[in-house]
DNA sequence: TATTGTTATACTCTATAACTATA
DNA sequence: TATAGTTATAGAGTATAACAATA
């Protein structure tokens, strides 16, 4: 088999499994894959509107509602009022919310341990090389897709 | 940040990116990520018992019930009685559930071929082996949790 | 008694469409 | 007129528990 689909196919047993384990370690967070996702962006970018909530994490604004609605009633996050715009919302992550995000990178740091914890490092470099080139294809190719969804031309 | 660590994340980005890709690719050919996982296991185990297609797939029996009704609605797989055990049922593709996971590997080929066409091979081949530890670890991490659920030792 | 698959029930993620309040 | 978020509705994936038929 050509070495291109046998990465191809690895990755997405890889996406598969990943999801499994994540899912397991989340549920001890009390959390669900979406709404960690959720958590994760705002960790990542700060307090954030609704509206680009639903972009990052590529769903409809109606289910971000739902999923803000989740993570606010567990106390991970909270609607605070936006400043300058009084039809938007901004997320904020709560202090429990904030905690929890920084447990999260702890288990991500043991499960990249457990992963890859003893490979050679100039080989894990090259590997993450590589991995970082595919990744830039992928997001690429679903951006090209995402903008362009019956297209009949 | 560790490379370990950048890794990790770099895979969970892939994924989630995989599963929009994908999505949109299995539509085209009416089907769903989780019913097309069944008929792809199908297609690489031969007609096979829904306990072991649940198995497989890590769902609950329950779930596979429901996949199958949806697939054999839909024309792609059938049920057919177990030569040996009245208990069981074999599920088996159809010409057309046959023929549309053909198509699917053509479209992972393509897939492939888009995400890492132009790189060098033996880059490629590296990568491949890295990536085959890797998941490795990742099947051996799923399969040890998965056999010790609550766990209070 | 254990196993295969099903019915019953419930929760979560997701989407589109119509609506309200605001820009 | 366009945008941010919500209510309404619907479909799909998933799980556990109880049950029937069979081993």
């Amino acid at each position: 088999m050509d070495v291109r689909v046998q990465i191809f196919d690895r990755l997405l047993e890889v996406a598969v499994l990943l999801q499994h384990d994540l899912g397991r370690s989340l549920g001890a967070l009390g959390l669900t894959t979406a709404r960690a996702h959720l958590l994760w962006e705002l960790h990542r970018l700060g307090p954030s509107t609704q509206r680009d909530l639903a972009a990052e994490l590529r769903v409809s604004p109606r289910n971000v509602t739902g999923l803000v609605d989740a993570v606010e009633a567990a106390g991970f996050a909270e609607r605070r009022s936006h400043p300058s715009d009084r039809r938007a919302t901004l997320v904020v992550l709560t202090e429990h919310g904030r905690s929890t995000m920084e447990q999260m990178e702890r288990d991500h740091e043991r499960a990249a341990e457990q992963l890859c914890g003893d490979l050679d490092t100039d080989q894990l470099e090259d590997f993450a090389r590589t991995l970082d080139t595919v990744a830039e294809r992928l997001r690429q190719l679903v951006a090209a897709t995402a903008t362009t969804p019956p297209r009949d031309a």
